[in-house]
DNA sequence: TTTTTACATTGACATAGATCAAGTGAAAGC
DNA sequence: GCTTTCACTTGATCTATGTCAATGTAAAAA
């Protein structure tokens, strides 16, 4: 259905810039290969991450009808992405009820999911948050057919820490307690998740 | 433009309840007077705000396309809202490009809020959060031509504690604290933004 | 009016997680 | 191949905020 108005663009190098919080928005993206941030920051510098996004997941959502975008995107590792140029998506949503259903529908969902990262945000310890987090990626792994058991953690440390609210250091304190209780197998980049149930049940 | 499809609903009481995250999906809301909070819970019972709701806004936007709810709404005080039976917004969205385009618009704005919520949740400090907190009503009631300095707390302490992650006791604290400061004048529920300019300061 | 109950404030103390500091390993640049 | 740099880990200490406890206050019930 999108194929109409896909723009193939170039692939992104690490820590490259898909949009800045200043450009004005004109594009939709979706994550064709690899995986990018978004993050936004406060007046005194201070950044927050607020997505991580994985081949086939919408980026930029969050400014449609808005005249710039409202974080900034940056590929973790070589990446590739389809550009959807709104105004087409827009003219052809208008004869195409469906195209705009299927965006009220991604919408929804990572609205649906903010909200619950925000019971993570203020309510979970530091092993709930890791916990949580790690069977989120999980499922969207499973869900788009690659392995819910090993994975590659493409976001550094220091990125994950700051998306849960937490400093490097709990972050690391924390795989290596998981790591001791034969919840998890760290090995560089790479996780297994070695008792899916035991995290489960850590989530809270 | 949404005459058409409006059903007018009842009013609520304190307390009561307007969808459980348990119910089947089938109605947008939109207040007409009054408030409500948004919660989900996590398994272990406990509960985040996952937000507040003044009339003009909508209510369930998340949950647009799913089968059942993603969150609790409950009346904060004596309120009223407009019911949209979605089937018929979806049916008359078909031949009316522009209230998908609306409907869109509203989830996008709500998404970004959200995300600038994260960043609160995580990187600000209990006085950051309140002061945030503050300034984000006063900016939405002035928007809706109430006024931005003088306005009712129709929800509990405990509630604003919970929403930004904090304990009553903490709030309490930095009411006082800032109160002491000559930044707000609070009487009960109703306080009164005395140096917008010095609030607008401490946001971080 | 009096009593009850829920909400709010304040103080004392405890702690999860931040910060500071040091060290390790591995990738990138020369 | 060496060295610089960056990401990560681990330990020691500090602190913002949570928890516990007591008291105050105002609305609802009786």
């Amino acid at each position: 259905m999108l194929d109409k108005i896909v723009k193939r663009s170039q692939g992104y190098q690490p820590k490259q810039t898909l949009f800045t919080i200043s450009d004005k928005f004109s594009t939709l993206y979706v994550v064709r290969s690899g995986s990018f941030k978004t993050t936004i920051s406060a007046s005194n510098g201070r950044e927050q991450v607020t997505g991580f996004y994985f081949p086939g997941e919408f980026i930029g959502l969050e400014a449609l009808h808005m005249p710039s975008y409202q974080s900034t995107a940056v590929a973790l590792e070589a990446s590739s992405v389809c550009a959807l140029p709104y105004k087409k998506v827009q003219a052809l949503g208008e004869s195409m009820p469906r195209l705009q259903s299927q965006l009220l529908t991604r919408l929804s969902k990572e609205l649906a999911g903010d909200k619950t990262f925000m019971l993570l945000l203020g309510k979970k310890t530091s092993e709930e948050k890791l916990a949580t987090y790690l069977l989120s990626l999980s499922k969207r792994f499973e869900h788009r057919g690659f392995s819910a058991k090993e994975f590659s953690l493409t976001m550094s440390r220091s990125d994950i820490a700051n998306h849960l609210g937490l400093a490097v250091e709990t972050i690391s304190r924390v795989f290596t307690k998981f790591q001791e209780n034969g919840l998890i197998v760290i090995d560089g980049k790479t996780i297994t998740l070695a008792n899916i149930n035991k995290i489960q049940a850590l989530c809270g």
